[in-house]
Parts: C-alpha cells; structure tokens; sequence
DNA sequence: TATTGTTATACTCTATAACTATA
DNA sequence: TATAGTTATAGAGTATAACAATA
C-alpha cells in the first residue's frame, strides 16, 4: 500500500463541512443545500416507516386522499393527486392485494371504478399515521413549540416562494399547470 | 361525459391543504412533509440549473470536491463523498468530456489516477455556482437576514436529529458508517 | 370521437460483481 | 492477497404509447 496522499485534507478539521475551496460560499450550510439534503433523508426514513405496513409513500399518499375522498372514480383521485393513469393502475393494485382499498362499479358510468377505504383500510391508514408522527417528532426534537411553528412558517414561505401547492407532492405528480 | 362526482371535495376550500379526511393531523404542514416537498422541488431545479453547464448535481458535487482536493486521488475523493467506485468511473468520465477535469497518472502508484481540475474546469464551476446562488436568492425571497439565519440554524438542528454530515449530500452515497 | 382503465414496451438508472493491472 | 480503476450485467423503476370497452 502506498503511504497517504500528501494533497488529502485534515479529517478532523474538514469532515464536518464537506469538501470545500477557500473562496467558495459554504454550500453545506445554505437553504438550498440543507434543504435538497434534508428531503432526501426525510424521505428515504419516511419509506423505511411505511414499509412496515407494506406500503410505499406513494400508497400513502394515495390512500390518505381515498379516504379524504370516499367513494371517487380513480380518474378523480389520479388527476387531483396528478399522477399518471397507468401508475395509479398499480397502486390501486397493490393497496387492493393489501386489503385496504376497493375497486366497485361506478353506477352510472361502466367504463369507471369508485375507491373506498376498507375498515382494515382505516386500521392501516391509522397505524401509517402513527408512524408518520414519529418521524415528526424524531424531526422536530429540541425544537420549542415556537421554533417549530416558525420553521413551518418559514418553510411554507419557501413552498410559496417555488411555487408549490401546499399538500401535494411533486415527486409522484406529472408536470404541468397546478389545478385552478 | 358523466356528471361530477358528488363526492369530490370543492376544489376552492381545499386545493391549499390537499386531500385531507377529518381527525387527520394536516400532513401538509408538517416538518417531515414539508422537508420531503421542498427537498424534492430544489433538487429538480438544481438540476434544471446544473444542466445548463452540462453538469447533473452528482457531478457539481464531485468537480467541488476535485477544487478543495485538488491532485487527490480517484479513490481518496469517492471515498470522501462515499460514491461507489463505479459510479465514480462515470463521473470522472464525463468530467473529463466537458474538459473540466483531468485524470494523471499517480507519481508512485500506476493503479492510481490523481485528478485535476483544468483551468475552464475552474470557470465552469465559477458558473455553476453562480447558478445555485441564484436559486438560494429564490428560495430566500421574502425572509430576513435574520429569518434566514434562524431558519438554517434549525434545519440544522434536523439534520443533526437525523444524524446527518454536515455538507455530505445523502443521495449519491452509500449507506454505512459516517466518517471517524 | 373522446375518455377510463389497463397492458405492453422501451428507457433510464444504478448497484453488484467480475476483471485487469498493479501493489 | 489486497487494492485502484474499469467494465459488464442484471434488476428496479417509470414513463409512453397502444389497446379495449364504453361514453
């Protein structure tokens, strides 16, 4: 083995920040970074949590808005959500396998399926909810009722500032104009 | 067409939370889903940005790594960010197409490859970041000095509740350990 | 003709592991 | 034997568009 690179950085000195130039901003502490960063563990926990109800974030999501929405055709439920008819196909799918979600005849239009929650639908939606709310509070620990409520103002500012509908998660949703 | 469905929620009262079921916590407004909301949205347009220097946000990463690190070894630098080697091997690759980077031979070991940045390499990545300033100004329209400094002192307080690096982007790296 | 739901296909992405050459 | 870099391969995920039934 050849002995250290004698152009390696200091660990000790540089490991918290990340690689970094003189000169440059420290982009491991700008909003931008921090936020792109965060979002990414955020999620990743947030689909380790749901997998142990057998769900994904996505049927989470989808399920969360059959229950807001009872009894909707899955064309409703797609184009509110904007995700794409033929993924909706399997999600409705795999939240059918699970038990929880539905498919029946829409009465007066053949070609369409309404979605309905089954209790154990509730059951699991109940228990994904509690698991959600340990991931907040693994978030939100050391943080006073205040500063929470000031971080989610801030961030709501930021949603605002990209243009972002409050709610709706852009990482399963099509492109396009926002709904009027 | 068939009428509307009667159930669908009217789109003026609820459009801004998203599907939401009564008893609900509103999930729209939460630390966790707001973090997964704005991560996702400023990664895409990160990347919607980096595009326009012919870079992916992977490989902004690296080419600031290759400046702080200068003459490092191939490894030592996949190491750092925690970039599979193979991955790497593509990074490297289309570095050295743009002519940003450039690969040499190791002084004492011939399995080894030191990398460089070229002197365009250098005003590529005056340009790129310049680009992701200009989406940290977005991001930041409407807060205070102050604000913004709150708000990065706690996202930092998230990112340590999670166990995070300071600076080392959780996407393009393997799992395991964090460095000693 | 247009729309709902479905299916099939083609594409991207990437991680794993095999391979070469050196140490 | 172990390591640096590379290459090959296989799997997951997803969007696109074609399709069948119905409006």
């Amino acid at each position: 083995m050849s002995p250290p690179d004698p152009t390696d950085l200091d660990p000790e000195t540089e490991a918290r920040a990340g690689p970094r130039a003189q000169g440059r901003p420290p982009f491991g502490q700008a909003v931008g970074f921090l936020l792109s960063q965060l979002g990414f563990e955020t999620s990743r926990r947030f689909g380790d949590l749901m997998s142990e109800v057998g769900l994904e974030p996505r049927h989470f999501a989808v399920l969360r808005a059959i229950e807001a929405m009872e009894g909707s055709a899955q064309n409703t439920v797609s184009d509110r959500l904007r995700v794409p008819a033929s993924s909706m196909v399997a999600i409705i799918d795999h939240l059918e396998q699970l038990r929880v979600v539905e498919r029946r005849l829409h009465p007066t239009d053949r070609r369409s399926r309404t979605l309905h929650l089954t209790p154990h639908g509730k059951e699991v939606l109940d228990r994904a909810v509690d698991l959600a709310m340990g991931l907040e509070s693994t978030l939100n620990a050391g943080l006073s009722v205040d500063q929470r409520r000031e971080l989610i103002e801030m961030l709501s500012r930021v949603a605002d500032n990209l243009g972002l509908t409050a709610g709706l998660h852009p990482a399963n949703a099509r492109d396009g104009e926002a709904p009027p």
